[in-house]
DNA sequence: GTTGAGCGTT
């Protein structure tokens, strides 16, 4: 498809502004946030139907209904809390709550054999349900396998049934289990108050761009930063400490990646997080007042 | 080129 401009507007009635596509027809999320700061998706009125239609948005790129972004105009969308009278936790707490409800988690898979790939594991989980995600461990000098891997499902009743019981995988028994990282995070007390969060697991392909566009979705990204050189994590901040904290405790996957954002702690710190301290100390962690 | 309880390059 050729290179096109398609219409926006802030509303239907606003006159639109004329915003350039990709190469490949798609719209960058940030192409229309460049215009609109704060945007996190466009909508349009379905011609026939008459009705408001979303405008599907992967990893920060916006795709047009039926490949063709034809002459209408797109109404921009804006996260809820800054466009509509909500109350100040509705943000935080409704994704609170769709984890608390049925949000799967990685999950840790002990004693695979050293042969097995992460094809045999896909193989393997699939026949339980829609994997999106798996991972095995390797050395990073030999390429030779830890023994142990990763796996992610899409429905969590999947989840529930895998970890319920032992798996014969390339002929060895293998456990699947929430991941410590995970037990530990469950007992998080109130989220501070900070903009920033921290993505751990990074991979060295993930760029800030692409970093800055996948969570655009969430809200509006101030800022990108990835440690040179690379050490496999990154801190994205956000207009909004809701938003910022909503996201803390989450796995996220970018580009195939499984990434863990949690909360962006001060910089001069003992290597225990807040949360193990809390638990295991009698003194309280104290949070810095004054964060960015 | 080995191994077999664990926990994902903060």
């Amino acid at each position: 498809m050729a290179e096109l401009y398609i219409r926006v507007a802030e509303d239907e009635n606003e006159e639109p502004m004329e915003i350039p596509s990709e190469d490949d027809g798609t719209v960058l999320l940030s192409t229309v946030a460049a215009q609109f700061p704060g945007a996190c998706g466009l909508r349009y009125r379905n011609p026939v139907s008459q009705c408001m239609r979303g405008v599907r948005l992967v990893e920060g790129i916006l795709h047009a209904p039926e490949n063709d972004w034809g002459s209408l105009v797109y109404v921009v969308n804006y996260p809820k809390d800054n466009k509509r009278k909500m109350d100040e936790m509705d943000a935080a707490s409704a994704v609170k709550m769709k984890r608390s409800i049925e949000k799967t988690s990685d999950l840790i898979i002990l004693g695979l054999p050293w042969k097995t790939s992460e094809q045999d594991l896909k193989d393997y989980f699939a026949t339980f349900g829609e994997v999106i995600m798996v991972q095995v461990k390797r050395d990073v000098k030999t390429g030779n396998s830890k023994g142990f891997g990763f796996v992610r499902f899409t429905e969590y009743e999947t989840q529930s049934k895998v970890i319920s019981q032992r798996h014969m995988i390339d002929g060895r028994w293998c456990d699947c289990k929430l991941p410590n990282s995970k037990v530990f995070n469950q007992c998080l007390g109130s989220p501070m108050r900070s903009r920033k969060i921290f993505v751990g697991r990074c991979t060295e392909d993930i760029t800030t761009d692409e970093l800055r566009q996948f969570f655009m979705q969430y809200g509006e990204v101030t800022d990108v930063f990835i440690p040179k050189p690379f050490r496999a994590f990154a801190f994205v901040t956000f207009a909004d400490d809701q938003v910022a904290s909503a996201l803390c405790g989450e796995d996220l996957i970018i580009k195939g990646v499984s990434v863990h954002i949690s909360n962006a702690e001060p910089k001069h710190n003992n290597s225990r997080s807040p949360s193990l301290a809390a638990m295991f100390d009698q003194t309280p962690y104290q949070y810095p007042s004054s964060h960015v």
